[in-house]
DNA sequence: ATTCCTCGTGTAATCGATTCCACGAGGAGG
DNA sequence: CCTCCTCGTGGAATCGATTACACGAGGAAT
């Protein structure tokens, strides 16, 4: 592949001035300018991204590293991060946890190891040492969607909290009185705190949250699947199960299924997390919706601004509820006369 | 961050020799060997993978260049090519096309000005001459799932063929005979080979493919959408659409339902892609399934054997249909004994 | 004792860019 | 006519690694 050098001979100068062009520097004849991007054109030259790295400290790259690509939301998340980093003249190296922290780590260091400009992450676990000490060290860096507290880095996520409260408001009205929820990984602050926002709305309806309605999962499918087998065991299973990511809601309807149950005649289902196919499930899935794309995109301005030596701040944005069909009645607007619809 | 010099200062030695215990070359004192361990640790030293990049010539990275992160099928295939290319040492660097050319061409360059190792791409059009010019000057390529004739390039993907006449037979079988496809976009081989499977496959069954009854569609849900009102418009409906990816059978069902019609009862669907999702759709959906993780992984090793100067060979993998009630009858697999388990 | 290896190590070239500095030509101002 | 700038340019240092080559010390073989 031709280098500069090569450049630089076709086009009869030096080294310097062929930079000087590619860079667009002001002090270069428009002569040598025109002759170099002959060169250029008829080399078919491209610069060398690792060579420019290495001697200017930048490799134009972010590294961001989510928990579950399998997961659509973090794959809408990472699209639109993508998206805003390259409308910057940032690329996007991703990395998947897979809600492993040693996995995390790996792509963590790497990423560290190829030196991109800043690193974004939704962390899997509490308090990854490495990426403690990568943030002290004065690396750049972003936390979306989860965080690490205690941390000073910049945080950008959506709160959830008045969205579980209506979500609980709409269970109540709809006569739901024994609601249980498949948490996340305690390790995780949406694992934690969609849980305590769900305790905390119950709690202002009179409602408890016992142990046994708390089931433990870990945002994946298959423990979705597992927590709910457990809820249908008990003596007395909850009537609602809410699931706080949508594949442990896919898991949940999974044992649902396979018990020959009907959702919502038998047991209601909410998740955290919209996804598309919420629509199409059978029954359409209510749901509480996270501004995605607004996320993944102030996430990139915050990891940019701090690249670029600007300060760089958190943001939260709002979710909200989207009422479907999965815990009882049809409809948007929810007035307070159960009207009993026969739908599907 | 530490550098390399840093490291032989603090050990007392030359980079020379910290370099040679780093790569674990024979000829290092077990004294020097300690030292300079010592020093990397005391340091917390890694080491520039830019720098060693510039020298060496390799990257260890590869490129994935897929047409639609959003698409659950890609995202799938993205995970075991990560997976299967962690496992022999290399990084994966993915670039979102997004089905649109001009970013994949866009993908394509800068994965290139990083030196990549290799490159692999389901190509979104035809013919970029980016990408032929990258293969014809030794770019170690390997094309998935979709792929670009005439092109000295190993190409790994499924074989739906004898799938799609399972599919068809099954169609013909519960009664169907005017049967829809909506297809991909010409440009792509998984376009045009689906539609020409599924028309050889009415054929066998003295089946006709009207002009009518074939969509133009991008694999994008909104196409899908769009072709789905266009045939429900039609003064003779088809029986039953095939979607020739299960985005574009997400935007079918869209438009079956916001006309009020229902799946199988008024019109069949069946969906080239299986997904997670189709079991709990309404109804669940029969779909024609790729060895999505093979593929993957059939496919980088191709890659790294191009890479690392083997032959690299070209593997085709068979799909196969999965039967659920989208088209009429119920599948094989859920057992029609509902059980009524009333929860009190 | 001399010669010849082997072994461990350091010096320096190299990869492909960017950029500081020096230099010569030419114009402006005294 | 001399001095001083400005402008365009090239030489060379530099980024952080790897690695060819040279070299000195020490042991084995003669």
């Amino acid at each position: 592949m031709a280098s500069i050098k090569d450049v630089a001979a076709e086009a009869g100068v030096s080294v310097a001035t062929v930079s000087r062009v590619l860079n667009d520097h002001p002090s270069v004849s428009a002569d040598a300018r025109t002759r170099v991007l002959a060169a250029v054109e008829t080399l078919g030259y491209r610069p060398n991204a690792v060579a420019r790295s290495l001697r200017t400290d930048q490799t134009r790259t972010l590294g961001l590293v989510i928990s579950d690509v399998l997961n659509p939301y973090f794959t809408e998340l990472a699209r639109s991060v993508e998206e805003e980093a390259r409308a910057l003249g940032y690329s996007v190296i991703i990395g998947n946890a897979d809600e492993r922290p040693d996995l995390q780590d790996h792509h963590v260091r790497t990423l560290l190891d190829r030196r991109i400009d800043g690193l974004l992450v939704s962390p899997t676990d509490g308090g990854s040492p490495l990426m403690l000490d990568a943030a002290r060290a004065g690396t750049p860096m972003v936390f979306v969607d989860r965080w690490i507290p205690g941390v000073e880095v910049p945080v950008v996520r959506s709160d959830g909290q008045s969205a579980v409260r209506d979500l609980v408001t709409h269970l109540h009205r709809l006569g739901h009185r024994r609601l249980a929820i498949i948490a996340g990984p305690a390790a995780t602050t949406t694992g934690r705190e969609r849980v305590d926002a769900f305790r905390a709305a119950l709690r202002e309806h009179g409602l408890d949250l016992p142990d046994a309605y708390t089931g433990q999962g870990d945002f994946q499918a298959e423990s979705g699947r597992r927590v709910t087998e457990g809820f249908l065991d008990l003596a007395e299973p909850p009537e609602v199960i809410f699931a706080a990511d949508n594949l442990m809601a896919l898991g949940a309807l999974d044992a649902v299924r396979a018990r020959g149950l009907r959702v919502p005649d038998d047991i209601a289902l909410a998740a955290f997390d919209d996804i598309r196919w919420f629509v199409h499930t059978d029954p359409p899935v209510t749901a509480i919706a996270q501004p995605t794309g607004a996320l993944g995109r102030a996430a990139v301005r915050a990891l940019v601004d701090r690249i670029e030596g600007r300060p760089g701040e958190s943001v939260t944005l709002p979710a909200r509820l989207v009422v479907r069909r999965s815990c009882g009645e049809p409809g948007p607007s929810p007035s307070p006369s159960p009207v009993r619809r026969s739908t599907s």
